[in-house]
DNA sequence: TTAATTAAAGTAAACGATAAAGTTCATTAC
DNA sequence: GTAATGAACTTTATCGTTTACTTTAATTAA
């Protein structure tokens, strides 16, 4: 039924040579003649050869593998970072096993552990927005894989980290609303406990108090990073009776829900309340007003992260790293000193 | 310095019972008494015993994965394609390797060796733009392992497929076009020989034919499926100096390209010339006019392509099946017989 | 000439599991 | 009372590689 494939012993028996001598020429070891490693590597073509990773990985207790988990897939930002690790891992001759929570702490934990099972070489982690249990975190470290997080971290030792400097992002976004004149802002922020909801949150009041502009507490409404968290939010906001000039959204998700909410309140941006997010997408640039945000450079991340951690798999004693990558604000239609209209130029994809 | 991973002949040696009693306790065998298999558990999970996927695949003969091909990530369609992917993989209690061509054909073939040399026990492929050779995909087939296109397929025998249906969804379009009132219908199309481009254009040109309107070449421009490419092709179109009234593009992004090159040209949709397209995104719910589309219901396609490959497993005689998935309009404020506004009903992610 | 070196193999063991075929002892059947 | 059955294990073989040693014969050095 199932067709038998091709072994190292089948090619060997074929050319009257010892196993290891194949195994060998295959792997251009020098211990072969020109001539032998040219028979080997015709015949092993001929036949069809495809070697079988799970014995060679067992063998030589190497898999060249990296395990990568995300919190979702279809999201701009994430999208971009996995396509980033992918590049990255391919030039580093590695591959990728991409496992996704949904957002789920539980679903994370059996993927972590599948990921171990694999016996991947080391581990890239976005942690979902619910994860606090350390424990798992713990044996990936006990069984001495690397494993780096990226983006969204727990505040563990001992593990290296690759972010988005979330806090200057976030006061680059609030300092540029107040050089453009406004003075009562508001911040639809993420969850408290997780760095990118914290961080981005501090960037924010950073700048307020740099600028001594007072911090309005019923401008900052905690939720999610959702885009019902973001229409939700402001109509919390607006419910106070009382809104801002500007709000400055967590993700971009968020200031989408908020723009829905403020279309259905019969507000218009920027005359009414102005707006800026954390990430960049595609819909920033084609919704109407175009979204101005900090840009997250998803390519220098998902490089970093993966030089990251094969860094720690070629040194097991390296010292913990934190590689912080700068963000970029990009100006679009909201939140400019003029107005301008939708640049062209950034076009991609 | 690597700490030696628990094997089953640890927790065999402290237990006092045979290796492979271990290994079937673990694995709910009812060969083993319910005192010793609860000993056994606990005794794993005490030393934090994690299973070598690598040792049980060899020995097995059985990888429970399935590898993954696709064009790209970044972009709506294949991000909620791969989701449903692993969605469904995950309730069927398989793992997914993910990789991904970029486009290139050299690097899909490179990925397939990869994948077959892992050991899959199915293949679930999107083929690239550029994809014609055929010889790997007979190579799979040698192998006996089962392998599906979904949505992007070669017309080959002895493959199965899951594909939205690209004729049918186009002449919705087309129909829906003619019906609201216009005569002068173009087309953005995709490269002739890959099935999305040349079924899409079917549809298109006998949707035409069916309601006896004219196709004019002029208006049928062929190129990729890129923004650029719906740009410089509606800039093509523009140039003979007679445009359509309206415009049915081969992709989201090749509209989207028409949006910015309608805009740069001082044109107003869907006064000066009307748009829909093949394939929903986030975009075409923001963008403004927000963009209607015929929707490729993405988790029945991932479904049923897991389904199908399983089966494939299950039953390596299994004759070649060729799913169609039906497609369904979505209608938002392009192409519309009288003007609504964006639905935030539809509000999701 | 003889010992040391080297190139090109080969041999044996190990990697960590599972599958298939025993073994043992206590029950049950008749 | 003896054979058949079944529960609960064990033994042995195998999966397809790689690693770490050997071996052999030829080459080089002194």
């Amino acid at each position: 039924m199932k067709p038998k494939s091709i072994t190292l012993d089948d090619i060997a028996k074929r050319l009257n040579v010892s196993r290891v001598t194949v195994s060998k020429a295959l792997r251009g070891h020098p211990d072969i003649s020109a001539k032998t490693a040219e028979q080997i590597k015709n015949l092993a073509k001929e036949l069809g050869y495809t070697p079988n990773y799970m014995a060679r990985n067992l063998s030589s207790k190497k898999s060249n593998t990296l395990g990568l988990v995300v919190p979702k897939i279809a999201h701009f930002f994430f999208g971009s970072l996995i396509e980033a690790v992918y590049d990255a891992a391919f030039n580093y001759n590695y591959e990728i096993i991409l496992t996704v929570s949904q957002e789920n702490e539980e679903r994370e934990k059996k993927h972590i552990q599948t990921l171990l099972s694999m016996r991947v070489d080391g581990i890239i982690i976005s942690i979902s927005e619910f994860t606090h249990d350390v424990e798992i975190f713990n044996s990936v470290k006990k069984m001495g894989i690397p494993l780096v997080f990226v983006d969204r971290v727990l505040d563990i030792p001992g593990f290296s980290s690759v972010t988005v400097d979330d806090r200057g992002g976030a006061f680059k976004v609030v300092e540029h609303a107040i050089k453009v004149g406004y003075k009562n802002i508001g911040h639809l922020a993420g969850f408290k406990g997780i760095n990118i909801g914290d961080k981005r949150r501090q960037g924010f009041e950073d700048a307020l108090k740099n600028y001594n502009i007072p911090l309005n507490p019923e401008w900052v409404i905690e939720g999610g990073f959702g885009e019902e968290d973001g229409y939700n939010g402001f109509m919390k906001m607006y419910k106070t009776g009382n809104l801002p000039e500007f709000i400055f959204a967590t993700t971009y998700p968020v200031a989408l829900g908020a723009y829905a909410a403020i279309e259905d309140l019969g507000l218009e941006i920027p005359k009414d309340i102005d707006i800026m997010c954390f990430g960049n997408s595609d819909v920033n640039r084609f919704i109407s007003p175009s979204l101005s945000c900090v840009n997250q450079p998803t390519d220098k991340l998902g490089k970093s992260a993966v030089e990251t951690v094969i860094k720690h798999i070629n040194n097991p004693n390296m010292e913990e790293q934190h590689i912080k990558i700068e963000t970029d604000l990009i100006l679009r239609e909201t939140c400019m000193p003029k107005k301008g209209s939708i640049d062209h130029a950034e076009m991609s994809i």
